[in-house]
DNA sequence: TTCAAAATTTAGATCAATCTAAAAATATAT
DNA sequence: ATATATTTTTAGATTGATCTAAATTTTGAA
């Protein structure tokens, strides 16, 4: 069927369209694939060979139905498996993400079906990202950003835009986790940093913080 | 480091060593992954250039020690995932192998060691094979195939020889599972076959199965 | 609008893992 | 002990995934 290589590019591709809602380009997806362009060229003809993506020369790539498919799939079981490395196995969130990336790959008829639920049907993984469906359904997350919020606007965290460890190891450093309790105080002209309440702790975070922190509204 | 078909091959060679007691021949692992001897011949020479075997042309192969370790993780590792598979995840003993041949080649920091801990330290898989310590030290198992007892012997089931999927499934028809007390009532001397109690119930099993089920003996 | 810069593709290699067919080495049976 | 059979290795290809360097196409700025 799709190796593992194929499957990792019609990743990177979904993203990246998800991204920038336009087909993506050779360069987009070099990058998110850490390879040169021409290796992407090759990949994209081989793709386009077994109709897992539209491929037109020097426009661009998009998903078919069945890339796509097989993409999300990828993705649900890329995060089902980060519930269980967390959830399960106790490994921190800043963990799980090099693992998942392997365990997304093991194929087995009934497996993610099982672990879905034994894991109880999570909607969320440990970064807050949603988890599809077994049909592909995206749950809706009604959050924003904390750098969108208005002064006064209390919430919980929700979520995270970046999911680097650095980034994530920061948020357990100011003792913050998914769910917990946050206000915005106020945000500063100067630099747009804002000031935040945490289980009635003032803080203050910087904007770039706050452009990659989720909040759900209460 | 190593690849998965270098893996495969370490596992393969530790086998056949183990079970013949002697140097592996090219035959041998052709046979055992499925592949040509000129293969095996090629991979050999890259598994001795890495130090993980001792390759004599003409003459077999063994394992050096790192090639051992690498073999002992994978068995570790592979036995562990079963267990998760039939323990965690509700499968059936017939239907984890090639699922937990996917499972022991993923990598990652602690994940064998979490596992392990998650799974409280089983000492067996789910057919009874034993699986080595972090250290790589085997448990010993005193049990006997039920083709080398006496009759008015009594015994549990404790494990398998054959794994196929067709004798897992034909025990579980039979109402035989691990741990299932099983008496050898008498011997046949016309076709080895035996009668056996299992359950208050007499039945008879073919010499291929005493063959294959261990048993220990109370 | 044209031409240089940027993006992309093509050409030609390389590497791991495999194959078939042929050659060489070892084992065995008369 | 020698010839035949078996086992193993070598030679030469192939495939997927990658690379660098060169050629081509597209983009966008003067």
């Amino acid at each position: 069927m799709t190796t593992t290589a194929e499957e990792n590019y019609l990743k990177a591709i979904f993203k990246i369209v998800e991204r920038e809602s336009k087909a993506a380009n050779t360069n987009a997806v070099a990058a998110a694939m850490q390879t040169t362009a021409a290796s992407v060229t090759d990949m994209l003809k081989r793709l386009a060979e077994k109709e897992l993506i539209v491929y037109e020369k020097y426009r661009g790539v998009q998903l078919t139905a069945s890339g796509n498919q097989v993409a999300t799939s990828l993705i649900r079981k890329h995060r089902l498996w980060e519930v269980f490395l967390v959830n399960k196995l106790g490994f921190a969130w800043d963990e799980v993400h090099e693992i998942a990336e392997q365990l997304e790959h093991v194929q087995g008829e009934h497996l993610v079906k099982r672990l879905d639920d034994f894991l109880e049907h999570p909607q969320f993984d440990p970064h807050g990202d949603p988890i599809p469906d077994a049909e592909g359904r995206w749950a809706y997350r009604a959050q924003r950003l904390l750098a969108d919020l208005q002064p006064g606007v209390r919430g919980a965290v929700s979520g995270v835009e970046e999911h680097s460890a650095v980034f994530l190891q920061y948020l357990d450093q100011i003792g913050l986790a998914l769910g917990t309790e946050i206000e915005l105080v106020e945000r500063m002209d100067y630099d747009q940093s804002v000031r935040v309440l945490i289980r009635g702790q003032e803080q203050v975070l910087s904007e770039k913080v706050s452009r990659n922190l989720y909040v759900k509204t209460l």
